[in-house]
DNA sequence: GCTGAAACTGAGCTGCT
DNA sequence: AGCAGCTCAGTTTCAGC
């Protein structure tokens, strides 16, 4: 759904419910000045128009005892379209899998995974790239910091 | 906060507000088998407990006009603390930058990015690395596709 | 068309059992 | 934990700009 045409006062409100979704009306509406209802139609219609694709809580890993982050680069043996879609429906099922790009260079793909521990990871690893006849090559580095984490886009100048 | 004691329904609840945080406690509710009062007390315990850390809009960056995202990994030029939290900082800062992750390995850090356009790119790696005596090496990746993008964690085995 | 005000609906919260 | 009532945010209606 692309380029909507946004003004100044959705892109405010965007901006507050990408921080935090459960943030009021009544409180955007006094820092953009609108009043709440104002403020409410327009989040429905950017909700409708997907500019909010979804709204989601975000857990913290070690919360939930999952407290292992691997950036792995993966390079396939032939960059052939099937090869490539057959990859993506892998990782897409696979829960272990946060994020998974397919990028330019050396690398055919960088994922974000998360596990519990090191077993789980090798796991992982097992499954994904050495069960697969396609995967030539895979890169991984361990997360000792995560420093920044969001999905949120940048409204302002970018 | 490290290591909640969470029985299956907090894990249930929690696998559907990662989903959708604006699913109704009801209807949570009536998939594991409680009020919805029931739910909304555990919910609210979660949020807490910094189980659930925060609740956010994700935004379609393609509606707001943001189109490009690159993965950047970054070498510095040395380990030293100092150095590493100032670069901390920067990224922190800069709503160019997504996420950021501390990792092992030959790169130091792991970059997303997103921008307008390369316009933006370019000029995001003026003020961040080409103006960073300590940034040794950089290598950027175009995103041709997001695959998969999220921040869910794997609440079933993993 | 989009706004603000007010009435309506519905989900979250709280006290009680 | 469930139930019932209360509270408050979201929705809809309406009139006005």
């Amino acid at each position: 759904m692309p380029a909507a045409d946004l003004d100044q006062l959705d892109l405010a409100i965007l901006s507050r419910l990408q921080e935090d979704s459960r943030t009021i009306a009544e409180s955007i509406g006094a820092q953009v000045g609108l009043s709440a209802a104002a403020v409410q139609r327009r989040i429905k219609r950017l909700r409708e128009a997907g500019v909010i694709s979804r709204e989601v809580a975000v857990i913290d890993p070690k919360a939930v005892g999952v407290d292992m982050t691997f950036v792995v680069s993966v390079e396939m043996e032939r960059e052939r379209i099937d090869v490539l879609d057959a990859f993506r429906k892998q990782v897409l099922a696979d829960p272990a899998v946060q994020q998974c790009y397919y990028v330019t260079g050396s690398a055919d793909f960088m994922l974000l995974v998360t596990c519990r521990d090191m077993t789980a990871f090798e796991a992982f690893t097992r499954r994904t790239f050495f069960e697969n006849e396609e995967v030539r090559h895979f890169t991984t580095s361990v997360v000792m910091d995560r420093v920044k984490v969001g999905l949120s886009i940048p409204l302002t100048g970018g």
